[in-house]
DNA sequence: GTACTTGCAAACTGTTTGCACATCA
DNA sequence: TGATGTGCAAACAGTTTGCAAGTAC
């Protein structure tokens, strides 16, 4: 498995098609700048956070707003499409919200973000359950350090 | 081991003192308003926020500006005394720098919070490591979900 | 047509900084 | 006494909100 391992993407198909489809599942109007949204997020092989789409989003919609991008992904977040993350940083960062739980492992350096499962997450969950009687409902995993290639330096 | 088992404050001895010493080991003047927020991150039971120990130490003493509370807490961090806590929110908690690593178990209702250890954090680096060549230099782990007395709820 | 969305500008929150005065070593 | 630290106010960054105009359904 290559250090570039980024989880696979979903099998695209048409993801204009999909955006609608999300959107409408949930009563929402499908409009030119949520479906780019979505398509950016989907695409970003990082993790992006929202001054980050809001440039990206100006190169193909010059007039989008930065309100906008904000009120669609706190939207998309409420509705379950897509998780915040909080690297140790003062924004947030935002990925599709995966089919499979998994955690971050952040190079410091170059800011390259490997997302990674293990079985040991779930023991681990199992075990805090079990020792102090909570229903966990989320879990957020985050290691950092420096990736092999910068580890050199 | 009960629910409200907080990793046992250090032996106390005298807290201005350590204070202090903390303080001189490093260079920095031991002032009363560091003497005293270092004494209530100690004896806090929970993980605060900026804003709570500005309240808390203007209980204290009323002339205690927020930048100070902000400029400590940034250069205690920076000396390696306190860690800097991002649960999911926008601000930051501190919290003493506990002699073993361990990581965080957070009610969502009624904001307790739960440190905890376990051994299998340990696999999970080595695995990581193991698996991606990372050196890995910091490992947060914060779980959350309803605490025994607020699942009820 | 109408309720939902947008763009814009202004407000807010948490945090940082410049500067004159105060204080610890 | 001189470097270090404080209080205050003003500046900042990221994010949210009110409102009039625009658009999807």
């Amino acid at each position: 498995m290559s250090k570039r391992s980024i989880v696979a993407q979903e099998e695209q198909g048409g993801s204009k098609e999909s955006a609608k489809g999300i959107l409408s599942s949930v009563g929402r109007r499908a409009t030119s700048q949520r479906t780019l949204l979505l398509e950016l997020i989907r695409e970003a092989q990082g993790h992006l956070d929202a001054p980050e789409l809001y440039r990206l989003a100006r190169e193909k919609d010059p007039r989008i707003s930065l309100s906008t991008i904000y009120r669609n992904l706190s939207m998309l977040k409420a509705m379950g499409f897509i998780n915040e993350l909080h690297f140790a940083e003062e924004h947030h960062h935002y990925e599709i919200k995966p089919q499979a739980e998994h955690f971050h492992l952040l190079c410091v350096r170059c800011g390259h973000v490997i997302e990674f499962e293990s079985p040991l997450t779930e023991s681990l969950k199992a075990e805090l359950t079990k020792r102090h009687g909570f229903t966990i409902t989320s879990t957020a995993i985050d290691l950092a350090g420096f990736c092999p290639d910068c580890r050199g330096e």
